[in-house]
This record gives C-alpha cells, sequence and structure tokens, in this order.
DNA sequence: GCCGTTTTCGGCCCGACTGTTTTCAGTCG
C-alpha cells in the first residue's frame, strides 16, 4: 500500500469519525496524520520493513503507528472498516457540498436514509429536506444550489485560470472611490499551484460604495453574499471571490489571517498565547486579568509577527513547514526571484513540436535577459512530437551552429530531450549522447509501472553517464494526472550521488518537482535547476511559475544552478 | 489521538454568519 492510499484512508476515518461527533482533536489528530504521510518521500511501506520507528514523524504516535504497519501489512485498516460498517461511505461526498458540515449530513442520512448526492438531489427538488427538523426552505435552495455549483467545479483553479479571471478585477475594483489598499489573500498569494477561492482584502474610506462596484462587476455571474463590508460572488469563470474591507488599523492582522495557511495560523496564534497574547483578525491583543484584551498591534503584517518575536515571513512559505521556527531564530531563507535566473535549460523548437524555431527562441531568450539557454527537442520515440533521430539531429547541430553566429549575445546550447524507455536505456545512441553539451531525460510512456519498476527503470537511465538533468520527474499534470508510482526519495538520493540534477519544470500544469519534493531535493543535496519547457516564444515568461514554486521550497537563489554565471554554472553541471 | 525538561495529564486557535431558533448549533474561512 503506497503513502497516497495510507493518507486517504486516514482521511477517511476522519471524515467518518466527524460524522459520528467524536472528539474533535481526535478527528484532528487523523487530519495531521494525513498531511505528515502526504508530504513524506520516502514510502511508508520502507519504514516498516527496516523497522524504522514510525513515531518519529510528526503527529503519528503510537496508534498511528500501528495503523501504518497494519495497512503496509494487510492492505487494510481494520478500524476502517468497523467504521464503515456504521455510516456509510457515500455520506462523507455529502459532507463534501458547500454548507453542508458532518451533522447535517448525519442528520439527512437519519431522516430520510439519505446517504448520496443524487438522491440528495431528488429530495431536495421534491420539498423533502425542508422538513427535516433543524432545515427549512433556504436550507433546500442552498443545497440545490450547492450540488450545482459541486458538479460544476469539482477541481480547483490553476494559478494562471485564477490570474486571468483576477487580474482584471483588481484593475476594475482600483478605480473604485475612497480606495485605500486592495490586495489578494488566501493561497492566491501564497503562490499555491492550484486555488479554489480568492480573497481580496481592502481599505477604504467609505466600504459600501467598493462592495457596492464590486458586486456591479460585469463578469459577476451571481451574488452569493452581500453585506457592507463582507460580498462574495462568482465570476463567469466559475471562480468564486470574496472581497473584504476592513479598518486601517487591522489591515496587517486581516492580511495575515486571510493568507493563511490555516496551519500556519494555528501555530502564529498558539505561540502568541505563550505570550500572553491573542491574534484575531482583528488584530493582537495583550489579555488582561478582567478578560478584556488591549489591542497592541495589527496595522502592518510585519507588526503583528512583531509581537511574538518574529521577522515577516514571505506568504510563500506560510505553510508550517519550519518557517515559524526559521523566523524566530532568524535564519529565513533569503527566496529566490524570477531576475536571479540566467538561463533557461529546457525548450523546443520547430524541430519538434515547438511553435518557433531556433532562431526565435534565441532572440526571445536574449531578450529576456539571459546569458545562456538550451534548445532541447524530443527524441525519436516520441513520434507524435515529432521527435528527432540521430541524422535529423546532426541536421539540427548545423542550424545551431549557423545561428549562434548571428547571436553572440546569448550562449546557445545544444541539448535534447531524451524519452527513457520502458526498459531505463535512453533514445539515443551512446555516440550522439556523447556530442550533445547536456543531455536532459524524461519519462513520457508506461507511466503506469508499478513502483518497484518504475524506480529501477528510472535509477537505470540516472546511472547512464551523459545524463545531467532529469526533467520532471514525478511526471503529475496537475488536475489530470497522478505522478507516476516511484521511489522518489531513493531516486533523488542516487541522483544526488551521480550529479544529475533535477529539474522543477515551471509548466502550470506540470510545477514539478512540486514543493515539499523540491525541498527535500536540496536537503539531499541534489543540484536543482529551473526552467520552462516552452513550446513557443511566450512561454518563456511561465519561468515565474517556477520560481514561486520553488520559493514555496525555501530555495534560495544559491540553491539554484541556472542563476550561476555561465563559466560557474559550466562546472556545476557536469557531474 | 498527539504531545511534553516547567507537564505522562490536560491541554489542543479564533470569530462571524446563517438559518433556524426562542437561545444556539453548524458551517466556514
Amino acid at each position: 500500500m503506497d503513502n497516497p492510499e495510507i493518507a486517504r484512508i486516514f482521511d477517511e476515518v476522519a471524515d467518518v469519525l466527524e460524522i459520528q461527533g467524536a472528539n474533535t482533536f481526535r478527528i484532528r489528530a487523523y487530519r495531521n496524520a494525513v498531511r505528515t504521510v502526504e508530504s513524506l518521500t520516502t514510502p511508508l511501506r520502507k519504514w516498516v520493513e527496516e523497522n524504522r520507528p514510525l513515531t518519529d514523524l510528526p503527529g503519528i504516535g503510537k496508534e498511528m503507528a500501528n495503523h501504518v504497519r497494519e495497512m503496509v501489512e494487510t492492505g487494510t485498516l481494520g478500524f476502517r472498516d468497523e467504521l464503515l460498517a456504521e455510516v456509510p461511505r457515500s455520506l462523507i461526498e455529502l459532507m463534501r457540498l458547500p454548507n453542508l458540515g458532518p451533522k447535517k449530513a448525519k442528520k439527512i442520512y437519519d431522516e430520510l436514509k439519505i446517504g448520496s448526492v443524487d438522491e440528495l438531489e431528488a429530495a431536495a427538488k421534491a420539498g423533502l429536506i425542508a422538513a427535516v427538523p433543524g432545515f427549512g426552505a433556504k436550507s433546500q435552495e442552498k443545497i440545490l444550489a450547492g450540488i450545482a455549483e459541486y458538479r460544476q467545479h469539482g477541481s480547483r483553479f490553476l494559478l494562471p485560470q485564477a490570474e486571468r479571471a483576477v487580474e482584471p478585477l483588481l484593475g476594475y475594483l482600483r478605480e473604485s472611490p475612497g480606495l485605500e489598499r486592495l490586495e489578494v489573500a488566501g493561497s492566491y498569494r501564497r503562490r499555491k499551484e492550484t486555488v479554489g477561492d480568492i480573497d481580496l482584502l481592502a481599505i477604504a474610506s467609505q466600504p459600501v460604495p467598493v462592495m457596492e462596484r464590486f458586486r456591479g462587476y460585469p463578469q459577476v455571474d451571481k451574488v452569493l453574499n452581500a453585506g457592507d463590508t463582507k460580498s462574495t460572488v462568482v465570476l463567469g469563470s466559475g471562480l468564486q471571490v470574496d472581497l473584504r474591507v476592513v479598518p486601517a488599523d487591522c489591515y496587517g492582522a486581516a492580511l495575515v489571517y486571510f493568507t493563511g495557511s490555516k496551519e500556519h495560523n494555528v501555530k502564529l496564534r498558539r505561540r502568541a498565547v505563550e505570550k500572553g497574547l491573542r491574534i484575531s483578525e482583528y488584530g493582537v491583543f495583550r489579555e488582561q486579568p478582567d478578560g478584556e484584551g488591549e489591542w497592541i498591534a495589527g496595522r502592518e503584517e510585519a507588526d503583528v509577527y512583531a509581537t511574538v518575536g518574529l521577522a515577516w515571513i514571505p506568504p510563500e512559505l506560510r505553510e508550517d513547514r519550519g518557517e515559524i521556527e526559521a523566523a524566530a531564530a532568524g535564519r529565513l531563507p533569503d527566496l529566490i526571484r524570477v531576475q536571479d535566473l540566467r538561463g533557461d535549460l529546457h525548450m523546443h523548437s520547430t524541430w519538434s513540436d515547438g511553435r518557433n524555431s531556433i532562431e526565435e527562441m534565441v532572440t526571445a531568450c536574449a531578450a529576456r535577459g539571459y546569458e545562456y539557454m538550451v534548445i532541447s527537442d524530443h527524441s525519436k520515440s516520441l513520434s507524435m512530437t515529432g521527435g528527432l533521430d540521430a541524422y535529423r539531429l546532426r541536421l539540427q547541430w548545423h542550424e545551431i551552429d549557423q545561428v549562434r553566429s548571428r547571436h553572440p549575445e546569448i550562449r546557445v546550447l545544444r541539448a535534447m530531450e531524451v524519452d527513457i524507455l520502458g526498459d531505463g536505456s535512453l533514445d539515443l545512441e551512446d555516440e550522439m549522447l556523447a556530442g550533445l553539451d547536456l543531455v536532459l531525460v524524461s519519462l513520457h510512456s508506461r507511466l503506469d509501472l508499478p513502483g518497484e519498476q518504475q524506480t529501477a527503470r528510472v535509477l537505470k537511465a540516472l546511472e547512464h553517464p551523459e545524463v545531467n538533468v532529469f526533467c520532471h520527474p514525478t511526471a503529475r499534470l496537475i488536475n489530470r494526472r497522478k505522478p507516476v508510482d516511484m521511489d522518489l526519495d531513493l531516486v533523488l538520493r542516487r541522483a544526488a550521488e551521480l550529479g544529475v540534477a533535477v529539474e522543477l519544470n515551471s509548466s502550470p500544469n506540470r510545477l514539478d518537482l512540486k514543493d515539499t519534493h523540491l525541498k527535500l531535493a536540496r536537503e539531499l543535496g541534489c543540484k536543482v535547476v529551473i526552467d520552462t519547457d516552452a513550446h513557443r516564444t511566450a512561454e518563456l515568461d511561465l519561468m515565474r511559475y517556477g520560481v514561486e514554486q520553488a520559493r514555496r521550497a525555501g530555495l534560495t537563489a544559491g540553491d539554484v544552478l541556472n542563476t550561476l554565471p555561465f563559466e560557474t554554472f559550466w562546472k556545476a553541471i557536469q557531474r
């Protein structure tokens, strides 16, 4: 049983416990275990096999460790099966609907024996829900609206999709009379790879006209909430947007609060409590003997952090992955920025599936101020992309030579994104590999191999002495394709030993390696590069998404090879 | 259910809104 499966089962246990009204802290313990398991890169199976104490993991105590062992050894969890005998699994789906939590889902099930979304919809349409004690006509309507919403937009928005909706809205809102500040908070500000909805925060001398202007935005599809200081709308794109107007005195506190993450905020508050303080979205308060709190800070985010002895923490780090401890110790990393990059190491041209010629890509890279760049078209087995065989690759080298002579302002390296074949061998002859400046390798096929085979396949490819970079290592497509089953921990360790760099692919559909994996790669001493995998000149600008993901991993410019000047880069990328 | 050199027991983050209520539970962020 692999880690995602174990995490899913723990999550399911937490869901059922919630429906049963179990102790909230016990439920939280299971959710914490989910988080720990999800962020692990070593298979728990290995921990069990090697007898490593599972209780070393945060949030894993005696009971959770027993659960993990049972799942690894038997492929199931008896405790979960017992729970599911009492509560049908379909109730969990009901709980996922907006405005329907564990208590109400249970109530509906008890009263009407409804356990699925379809049945719920039928009952609501028949007016049966309004008759259940504790429900009314309004709740019935909301349930129907929630079901429609749920069906239309189950998955989250990719960052660029959200940006396309949010940027014009921000421009529109900035025209509001009396608006003093406006910022996006939430996972969008933390630059998470996907966002569920958008939280906007503003200061305005007169909140009401700002609210009215917001609700009157032409792209608004429907208004869910219309208050004087808070409104919620759904845009035509299906993206839900919240706008809150807060007083200037608590803007910083509100920004911290609504930026999250939840886990970050929880730890921040706990730290405040230890110091006799209380942090809410209204500010930082010192507890008084009479129970009243004295307001002591809240105007700026930095003020809030300062009250608990912390430096301001960049939003990308706010996930409770050690950033609070780092801030307390004065060891926050100086995060990498887009302008630190001196070269793009992965892109395609018309020689395979790119849209632009080599010359156009070179001109575009030079225009972005890069010192060096890498042309890396596909290899022959990826025939749908027009991948190159040895003969065409030589022709391409000839063209690269010609383009080089016309563009002395930038160094053009010849590379190839060579397919890793099913058996771990490479899709190009050794003498051709030797003629390349850099060899990039990727998985594009047989992505469903069982874990051990996939791991062995990748390890074999990395052993090849000509290989320099392992591209989009997990091959995931966000919201569309799961990562391959592979022992990433082992692969990264071996890559570090061999001196093979791992890629952070900046395509917003991939962002592979992702934040937690990158962090691990750095800890294991892996070389890391960030590149775009551009298939047209405009996609060279995707670099910023990669950089944002790297920032979430806590990477500095010093952690990324292609921030180096060419000569040092060239030495560093050799194995 | 987890956690801890101030604790192995008693903690575990905070506030508002909504709809349904005659005083509040449930849900959300």
